[in-house]
RNA sequence: GGUCUGUUGGUGAAGUGGUUAACACAUAACCCUCUCAAGGUUACAUACAUGGGUUCAAACCCCAUACAGACUACCA
């Protein structure tokens, strides 16, 4: 009886400003009205600025499990460490998610505002939130004020480690747990620093198993560790407890999060049912890897590692379609083939499944992403090409969007080369790679130029091929006329028009159809390789064929 | 030190007791072919970390070991 009242004077003490209760707050942030099985996800970033490759897969697989179910998938702003704050680092994580199409219903939407009944979505707007429902743990005698210096604690685990012994704040070691209740209100009265820690109820040599979605049944021994809830300093919560407190409020069902968080799986477990909340399905991802310089698998880093930022994709104009394709394939292992027997359908008719995600960490394959934007640009028709171009080429070179914009439909036309057929032409990239198969083709860029023809080298004998080729046969009105013409003229100049011969006989002829084809392109675009060369005649057209022809010459 | 996770060919992976261990990327060769890209065919790789056990039978179950990783903060 005596105890409760203290209880109550060292509550007071420590949250004064509280005047509300958990009640309040269930009833302000009732249980959500969702259809049956509706998932309620969440991407919890710290406002950092950008998101890297690892959280990007984390997000998308939150919203894509929410959006599959017809339920919520929100931003959350995890700032309880101001050292991980950034300027408009809110706004850096919106555009990085939205440039793949990662859009929360409900959370922040910019640095101050947010939408959704379930706010504020910021943790450092939330501290009433998380007094309130760290007071009702010391009304309860489950939480108690710590008065440890840093000293003591580190002073602690040394003795821990040289016994080694289990290093934490638990049992004997937890001094501050065994300070009466009058104790600790003289403490604070005096003025002292202090974190507010649970009591936990735990036994250490209990062993409880917990469900995880990805990896099953995981068996831990009960939690005994006495955590902080509440920082000394800024007195905002722990991740932890900001965890309990914000997922039970959000109502959120299903924790999407990284496996560097298996180990506190038991922590959080413990406060849930403390409290006697419903407990969220976990899903503990693997990290994504990448093998270094030194041959050595290690986490992607954003600090080394060009290709972990997201940003990276965007100005490589890899397209967010592909990127999504490929995160979908590191997501959820049955995607491939899922995507092959359904080559039209959109990634939204597949269901994603947490049981599907890999539990062991995923090497990022750039050349398997790479391989995938080839195809999925190798499918777009070439009218989608340009405007997406466009999009591109304005943000990040802007001398090519010019020329772009000036010649749409030769443009288009060269983008077509090949396309749209059922084996379409596969060799563009990325929107970034686009104008180094196709720069030739536009006379701003068609200077400064070295001719390299490989095989045939004199250039009397270049100035003849291009001559006769000039003279007679430039109609380009059927295919098939071209290219017999091309070989007529092969004969005539002793090179063999046929391949098979030229292949049978090389020393009969000067050489074959392919090198004569070859000195005609190399002038044309100083390339050896390119698509189709009547197509490229016939964009370029007679009086710039012509031109390029006495350039060549003259070079 | 403690707790936990993971380990199938160069890479991503399928595969939860039963034929020659899928498939995709990468690589190589050949075919096609005016070059390239694509496409077709084929090949490729000491692939189930190691050692025990259970079983008629094990990548799959059990136990050890090794290696890698995470956590063990008033960081998330």
């Amino acid at each position: 009886m005596e105890n409760e009242k203290e209880l109550r004077e060292l509550a007071d003490l420590m949250f004064p400003n509280v005047n509300k209760t958990i009640e309040d707050y269930e009833k302000m942030y009732p249980e959500r009205n969702l259809e049956d099985g509706a998932r309620v996800t969440r991407f919890a970033p710290s406002p950092t600025g950008f998101v890297h490759m690892g959280s990007l897969l984390s997000a998308f697989e939150s919203c894509k499990a929410a959006r599959d179910t017809n339920g919520i998938f929100y931003l959350r702003i995890e700032d309880t460490d101001q050292k991980r704050s950034v300027e408009n680092g809110i706004v850096g994580i919106l555009n990085d998610l939205k440039n793949f199409d990662i859009i929360p219903d409900e959370g922040m939407i910019n640095e101050y505002e947010s939408i959704g009944s379930y706010g504020p979505y910021i943790q450092s707007e939330r501290k009433e939130i998380y007094h309130t429902f760290c007071k009702y743990l010391v009304l309860k005698g489950l939480a108690y004020p710590c008065f440890c210096k840093e000293e003591e604690l580190n002073e602690t685990r040394e003795i821990q480690e040289i016994n080694k012994e289990r290093i934490g704040y638990y049992g004997s070691f937890a001094k501050c747990r065994s300070l009466t209740t009058k104790e600790a209100i003289q403490k604070i009265k005096d003025g002292e620093e202090y974190v507010v820690r649970l009591k936990s109820p735990g036994n250490f040599n209990n062993k409880i198993v917990l469900h995880d979605e990805v990896r099953g049944d995981i068996e831990f021994p009960e939690n005994d560790l006495d955590i902080v809830l509440i920082k000394s300093t800024d007195k905002l919560p722990t991740y932890h407890f900001a965890h309990l407190v914000d997922d039970h409020l959000m109502r959120t069902t299903h924790i999407t999060r990284g496996e560097e968080w298996i180990a506190s799986f038991p922590i959080h477990d413990q406060l849930f049912s403390i409290f006697n909340f419903k407990k969220p399905k976990y899903a503990h991802l693997g990290l994504v890897m990448k093998i270094d310089e030194n041959g050595v698998r290690r986490k992607l880093s954003k600090r080394k590692d060009k290709e972990a930022s997201v940003e990276y994709y965007h100005k490589e104009g890899i397209p967010k379609e592909a990127v999504k394709l490929y995160l979908m394939t590191i997501a959820n292992s049955n995607f491939e083939e899922w995507l092959d027997n359904n080559p039209d359908k959109d990634i939204s008719e597949f269901k994603f499944d947490f049981k599907k995600i890999s539990a062991s960490g995923t090497l990022f394959d750039v050349n398997k992403l790479f391989n995938i934007s080839k195809n999925y640009l190798s499918r777009l028709k070439a009218t989608e090409i340009y405007d997406n171009l466009l999009t591109y080429t304005k943000e990040f070179d802007q001398e090519f969007y010019d020329i772009l914009k000036n010649n749409k439909e030769y443009a288009t036309l060269i983008f077509n080369i090949e396309r749209e057929s059922v084996k379409p032409r596969k060799d563009y990239i990325s929107y970034s790679d686009i104008k180094n198969h196709v720069w030739y083709m536009f006379d701003e860029y068609f200077t400064n130029l070295t001719y390299d023809f490989v095989k045939i080298t004199n250039k009397e004998e270049i100035k003849t091929i291009i001559e006769t080729y000039v003279d007679k046969y430039l109609d380009l009105s059927d295919k098939d006329i071209w290219f017999n013409k091309i070989k007529e003229m092969c004969d005539t100049l002793g090179y063999a028009s046929n391949m098979k011969d030229y292949k049978k006989n090389p020393e009969a002829y000067k050489g074959s159809v392919a090198d004569v084809s070859t000195v005609l392109r190399v002038a044309l675009t100083t390339k050896t390789n390119t698509p189709d060369l009547y197509e490229i005649m016939k964009l370029l057209g007679d009086s710039k064929i012509k031109e390029r022809f006495i350039k060549c010459i003259n070079a």
